[in-house]
DNA sequence: ATTATCTATAGATCTATAGATAATGC
DNA sequence: ATTATCTATAGATCTATAGATAATGC
């Protein structure tokens, strides 16, 4: 026997839709409709899966979603060279297979949309899951000696913006350019820790 | 004899206020309801300032945004004192004097909800009015020796996701925090500079 | 038998138009 | 006289519920 919040295949594809266009277009922007539209059923059917309506169902994958880049930064960090500027461009490359996590338009779009209490959390886990894995790597990299800097938080954030700035570039100017997204995240993560060097 | 096109003091208000919501919340966060609200007149209203309905309103107040990030940029720019590190300064205090301009909401969320050829001129813009006059004012600073770099475009880029990122912080953790946005920006200023010198 | 989807429907909200009324500026 | 706003209204779309039908998994 399986209660509804199990997790099933029907559900799942429910969530996964959910997840890509909510991440991709914030809260207000997408409709039941569409989510319903993207997997081909009708959007009254969505209530089966997540009774608590489109609030429910946006914090829900927002949840997942930041879960999945603290595991997916987590693991990058882990599985890359332990050297600042390696386990720098695994972040970069988990950041750029992903949609653009815009914190910016959670914090002033997404979030006065929904229930504050909602809202304070999942602020929070936002900070918490995209910044701590990369804190950590700067913290291990100064432990070795690799950079130095008082507050290490703050950088963190910096990688985490210069890398997601990178989707404000239009797809037309990306043509247009001689460089991909990647080699331009590599290029910015040698600047910054060229500023963080030990002299 | 003034035609519907002319700025009268009504018109202004209009514009401000949807200018304001547009900015801080993107093109279908925001309802005609909301602007109208904003300045205490029913919605209905606004169609005698805007004939063209919400997605005309959207395209002449961002463009208008754009054009007056553009002007504040130049003239922070031009009034600091003649080296890149004042300037950028100069540049983090203004864009930080303005809600954020979030053009990966822009490009990921808001282009997409309007036509296409209005899209791809908006985007032009923006990248016009926000990068330009810090490529410009990092390109004399490179021919003043102060930096060394080959694209400096990367960089204006870099510069504009650094300090807009800052608006990404919520204001509940920004309260806890010693340092205001502002502090950030000139820190991670000088990180950049510094992964910039010459050497 | 349980899970998933559909149809039908309600009520709220959104953009937009038409025409009447009020406010403003020579 | 012109400009600005309002009321009334239409039609589209959105979130949400109820109950019937179809698909699935033991």
């Amino acid at each position: 026997m399986q209660h509804s919040e199990e997790h099933t295949a029907a559900r799942q594809r429910v969530l996964d839709a959910a997840e890509r266009l909510f991440a991709k277009k914030g809260y207000t922007a997408v409709t039941l409709r569409d989510i319903a539209a993207e997997i081909g059923i009708r959007h009254t059917s969505l209530y089966h899966h997540v009774p608590g309506g489109k609030e429910q169902l946006f914090i829900e994958v927002t949840e997942r979603n930041l879960q999945r880049h603290y595991d997916g930064l987590t693991q990058a960090i882990t599985n890359a060279e332990p050297h600042v500027r390696a386990q720098l461009r695994a972040v970069a490359d988990w950041l750029l297979s992903e949609p653009p996590m815009d914190l910016i338009r959670m914090n002033y779009s997404d979030m006065p949309a929904i229930d504050p209490s909602h809202a304070d959390r999942l602020s929070h886990q936002a900070y918490a899951a995209m910044l701590a894995p990369i804190e950590v790597a700067l913290q291990h990299a100064q432990q070795r000696g690799e950079i130095e800097y008082h507050d290490l938080g703050l950088i963190a954030g910096s990688v985490l913006g210069l890398i997601e700035s990178l989707y404000a570039i239009p797809q037309s100017a990306l043509d247009q350019h001689v460089h991909s997204r990647q080699e331009m995240a590599y290029e910015l993560i040698d600047v910054l820790l060229n500023g963080l060097r030990k002299r």
